[in-house]
DNA sequence: TAGTGGTCTAGACCACAAA
DNA sequence: TTGTGGTCTAGACCACTAG
């Protein structure tokens, strides 16, 4: 009994998605029209318009009609993630985004640390410690572990220009995100980084981000408490013109206080 | 020069979201087949299949191969709004959800209340102040208002029996969600209520809800900070069968210890 | 003008459910 | 057997963009 085969728009979609994964085809790339995946595939332009619309509603496309079809910005695939970049908040509030680097170096995976990344223990690992200010006022210590084979330039990046995340977004499409947020309270090493009073809670969101169907990364994210919030919005999708709209579910924000 | 119309599968999606909403159609109500728009409305049988297959795909109904299309559940509903009901979680874990009520009654919207619900200072509200159990350990401290002129049984619920987010997904799907997310030092009462030692930090939830898109609910959620944590999965969307895939976004977990 | 995406049609074949 | 959704085709017309 030979198992029934994938629908076809099915398999351009994943054709695709593969050609944007390894890097063949890159941001802003074009990607082929419906006509020309028509010719080369031999499918109807339905079936290629379906696979190219759904694409394009998952984010991993952008379309412009007269124009043609284009791989998404990095920037928009971390959007489907829901999960943004630090320096991209704070600059969207207008607001002046810095880093001082604490730590760097290379680590050994531990216990913990290596099962959290699926790898054996004692692998290589790059580290970096790091505090994000916004204007100057330090709202994020940033305490994060990197699989070296997966980002073997990570521990060369200059991270004062460059967060950790952009860069391992700019390496690979990240496929997949996992979030916990707890309230805590600080150690003395983090009360004194993120400058904050021996009383005040801290907000530690821990994450992990999956590459190539492999978790690469892990990050623990120290927020001081009651100068900072997570929030998330979340619209009905279909209604209006609101396609996408779960786009910025998760976004740091200051509290007035 | 006359506005083009909206896209005929468009009509549909709109036409039938307007009957869920409206309580024409109700959870798991048949919605027409395909064949039937084609006979109803004149569009093409691709058409009527696009129309339902996107509303799927959006959570509003639930397809199955040679029975039927229905609408989905309110539960399935809630899901696209990526929010639980914290007694499904807490059962979904296997474990016992109990609830104490500890205050119930209409109050006059306050400054800041009226301004989150959009509505005048003084108008009339339902308030109720509740701890939730999860096998008989205090988990979630809910204070939450609520418009009674969205909810006029509201105070009428056993809220030992549904929880307040239950009856409000009960009457209207909701169709929208704002959540905030802090560490905070709970104040006497919370912190005796969630049986939490004195140092202990507290996670706190702020949750508006919409329906009809007006603000109907808001809700203040206190955790104990080191007994629990609030985590999220994305994972990306197309790749396999992860339709959906954005489902349970929000889940509040137990944090072994 | 040529190419693109956006939409729509009127058929078709299939696998599957329920009666 | 009938009706359902799942898929696919081979055309078509349109609005838009770019050269």
């Amino acid at each position: 009994m030979t198992t029934r085969p994938k629908p076809r728009y099915q398999q351009l979609k994943e054709s695709i998605i593969a050609r944007i994964s390894s890097g063949e085809l890159r941001p802003r790339d074009r990607v082929p029209s419906e006509y020309e995946l028509v010719d080369s595939t031999g499918v109807s332009r339905m079936t290629a318009n379906r696979a190219l619309r759904e694409l394009n509603v998952e984010g991993y496309v952008d379309r412009v009609a007269g124009v043609g079809t284009f791989v998404a910005d990095l920037k928009a695939a971390s959007h489907v993630l829901e999960v943004r970049n630090i320096a991209d908040e704070v600059e969207l509030r207008g607001h002046k985004h810095s880093a001082t680097v604490l730590r760097k170096g290379r680590r050994q995976a531990t216990k913990d640390t290596a099962a959290l990344l699926h790898i054996a223990r004692g692998s290589a690992l790059s580290h970096v410690q790091l505090v994000h200010h916004e204007n100057d006022v330090p709202i994020q210590l940033e305490d994060r572990y990197v699989r070296e084979d997966f980002a073997p330039q990570f521990l060369a990046q200059d991270f004062t220009q460059i967060t950790p995340s952009a860069h391992l977004s700019a390496i690979s499409p990240l496929q997949e995100a996992e979030q916990r947020v707890r309230a805590t309270r600080p150690d003395k090493h983090v009360r004194k980084q993120l400058q904050m009073g021996s009383a005040e809670p801290c907000l530690l969101v821990t994450r992990r981000t999956w590459a190539h169907g492999q978790p690469v990364s892990v990050a623990r994210l120290y927020h001081p408490g009651d100068r900072f919030e997570l929030t998330g919005h979340y619209a009905p999708p279909g209604t209006e013109k609101s396609y996408q709209g779960n786009a910025d579910i998760i976004e740091l924000r200051n509290v007035k206080k």
